[in-house]
DNA sequence: AATGAATGAGGATTCATTCAT
DNA sequence: CATGAATGAATCCTCATTCAT
């Protein structure tokens, strides 16, 4: 509808389109034509931007590790000594388990392909790493590791259960983790 | 349920070629013909077995769920004392993460079904509730909550990992979170 | 339409209709959606029938190999003696270059699939040699070979010419490539 | 026609890549962005340059049917007599068949188009004629004639042949014809 | 009970061409 | 003069499912 002849912004709305639609349907849901039209995008524009399926969920995850790793740098990032990372952690794993179910599922649904793909494990093992950077401001190494898989863990239990667990189980299982 | 007197072994032959073509092609990847071929029945068998695709992905799961319910079993039922389940649990990790991706990329493949759908979140729910009773026998309540998600978040870093933590990491986790 | 759940001549109408369309549009201009529609079938009927356009054409212009070979078997067949065998080839020639467009198309087309690739070598190849056993009926084996080529030189030629050449040309020609 | 001032080479590079490209995948496999790529050329330079695939097929064949001519002169200008000339076709007849794939394979599309499009039977009508004149130098119309059209039957049987004839068939035939 | 034949919908992708720049 | 952005049409092919046998 639009005449004009460029539209920078063309890219970026698919790929916005792109990870709504994983949320509501996932990767297996993906398809050229339900996303041109999500979009708002004539379906030759697909693959004009993208030189493929591939391509696309690649760029799409890219643009969602991001996001992620800026939810860990708002949480982590000006927290001052043990005890307030102690508890930003534990504010972290709440927020994003009961955030919108929409990043859980989009998280799920990159571990899937990161499983079983490399190029996708690319983008989760930056996002472990900045994470564990974040923690080592506060613990050491080890520990940050540790700590890492521990949110990791309570964070997704949180999310599949169905009487998900209260915030003082978190915050114990920091403190124990994080108190050598 | 099937008192079925023809081939009993024909549709536990389909689920097992299930699993294993989502273990490689994922969810995305299955297809009444491309289970048929990998499982050598004819195609008229599948929809004859099976009322359709979301019949056969259930029934799959299931199974697996059995599996890893069985897995879990193998390693935390014999043991005797907290400091055996410990160790047990370590060894547990190490089997899940070390052990062959095709079980890795399954629990994904589940997960990102289950933080969609409820039929799913039943599989799931089942699998952390027996893992959490298996715990029970060692750990308090809170305690057995808090390593079961500590054994699924140092699970799945250690296989997504580049460079996996190593054993003493693990151990000394579980010693943490262990030891009130 | 035919709501007959099964249709014996299917794959020969489907044929036959490639054949056709490759005769008025080009092997290039053959699609799955043109012959489907040529030929009356649903679209779906088309890879039901054969693996690709590969098989499809593959198939097709073995038909028609078989074709030509049963117009040379017409007219060198039941001829009795080197006289009545030139008589013969003559008329091949001018059967064949005079004859309907389609089998001039047809020829080239498979000539030009031919020169590529080997799978089609075995069709013109098969032809040839059937065409020289019918000769060496009449000539020995050197002379078969030369008016075999002879045959093919003049008869393109004549196709292609815009001012053909006349049966007087012919009938010397192949005279002197019978007559040692 | 066109004076243009720039880059003159950019038209004979994407003619030329057009005949390769053909060579390789055949007329149907020609499309824009393949020859521009193969040309090195950017997409929008093919249809400034050409005013459609069409136009640049046709301009791509007249540049072969010119070589071929030449390969033509090449082997029949110099000739003194007409035993020279005798040996001078079969020396043709095998270079044709013997020659690269390529010209085989061009040779037979371009025929294949004749066969169809008069515009492209322009370009072998032009060929046979400039060939019939080289071999009437040294040959009676009618004579050479008949052997353009031997040449012709032989250079193809050779080609297509697994086990292709050796020269002295040729040379042979070659006789014949040319000896009333 | 078991199965292969059949098909319409939808999958990814390629494309010639147009046109603003 | 030259070109890359853009797109609707058409490409091949896969598929879940239905159904007569």
């Amino acid at each position: 509808m639009a005449t004009g002849h460029t539209d920078p912004q063309r890219r970026e709305r698919i790929l916005a389109a792109t990870l709504d639609h994983i949320a509501d349907e996932g990767v297996a849901g993906v398809s050229h034509r339900k996303i041109a039209a999500r979009a708002g995008v004539p379906l030759g524009s697909m693959t004009y931007h993208f030189k493929g399926i591939d391509e696309l969920l690649r760029e799409a995850f890219a643009r969602f590790a991001g996001h992620v790793v800026a939810v860990f740098e708002r949480h982590l990032d000006a927290v001052d000594g043990p005890e307030q990372a102690r508890e930003a952690v534990t504010g972290l794993i709440h927020a994003l388990s009961d955030g919108p179910r929409r990043d859980l599922v989009l998280t799920h649904e990159l571990y899937t392909l990161a499983a079983r793909r490399p190029e996708y494990r690319e983008l989760t093992r930056g996002w472990m790493i900045r994470s564990r950077q974040l923690l080592e401001k506060h613990f050491d190494p080890v520990t940050a590791r540790q700590l890492d898989a521990l949110i990791e863990g309570l964070t997704l239990h949180r999310a599949l259960d169905t009487t998900p667990h209260d915030r003082n189980l978190t915050s114990e299982a920091v403190k124990r983790i994080t108190t050598a």
